[in-house]
DNA sequence: ATAGCAATTGAAAATCATTCGCAATTAGAT
DNA sequence: ATCTAATTGCGAATGATTTTCAATTGCTAT
């Protein structure tokens, strides 16, 4: 990552944080740098504490949890809740896309579609609901699994 | 529940026990008596446990959990993970429907849509994926939320 | 029916992910 | 520079689920 992107995202991360109403520490900074390095993988609070403590940053594993909560909360992130254990974690682009897991490698690819989508939101009026939210999570085989 | 009734959901669930290569067992059979008596609702294995012994059936909740996962693995019930804490199951009927929860109450309601299937059939095969199954959750606000 | 063995169970301890309590630190307003 | 509320780190606590292991039970071959 250049000197330069780095800096353009911690700016922006600050002009972010500051916009939630969230102080600017090093942890969120940090935090949110890891997230924006990984985009678009999904990364688990696990994930972060380690990748921070691989940068010889001392953050807490409780602070990464409580920072994700807050940023989840702020819109910045989505949580995801996939097969087994622990959550995961992604920025959120705003695009609010899907996914669709391989089960044989764990891969994540993600996807979005109008019609899906339309769809989703005639069915939940019809069902007497106003529609706030979607998940889709679609699991299958990639067909390049055992292509080593 | 009529005995006729009791009678012919347990002769099933011993023929759907034996078929899934498991012994047939007092606990096994009282657990698949409750998910049906249930349907179509979501019970926590919490939920289970405390049915169970609600009828004087002295079924450790250990054992709740270790039915319930190898009743997933038979394909007996669905596990989903809704929103925080724990799992809930259901009978899986093989008609594999999608949910749509309130956000207010927690309620949950069932749907199926053939337009939807066939659109994420696409996608998968578009994306290089073999679809085995999918999730669909939608998160909204029920009309009657508030009217009591 | 009955003995024998593997599968199953209950109870308690262990594990895993996540949250909480609290004293020490820090960001940002005054 | 000062103050104060927000934030953090650490360890303990929690909640859900899994494992361990000895005791029990279902099924299979007498």
């Amino acid at each position: 990552m250049s000197p330069r992107t780095q800096e353009r995202q911690t700016q922006q991360g600050t002009h972010d944080l500051r916009k939630a109403g969230l102080k600017v520490t090093l942890p969120r900074l940090r935090i949110l740098e890891i997230l924006e390095a990984s985009d678009p993988h999904h990364l688990s609070a696990e994930d972060i504490y380690k990748e921070l403590l691989a940068n010889d940053h001392d953050i807490g594993l409780a602070t990464v949890y409580r920072v994700l909560t807050q940023f989840e909360q702020a819109a910045f992130v989505t949580r995801h809740h996939f097969a087994g254990g622990q959550a995961v974690f992604e920025l959120d682009n705003g695009d609010n896309h899907d996914h669709i897991v391989c089960l044989k490698t764990g891969k994540v690819a993600e996807f979005k579609d109008e019609e899906i989508e339309r769809r989703l939101q005639e069915i939940a009026t019809e069902l007497g609901f106003s529609l706030t939210e979607h998940r889709i999570v679609l699991y299958g085989i990639h067909e390049d699994h055992d292509a080593a």
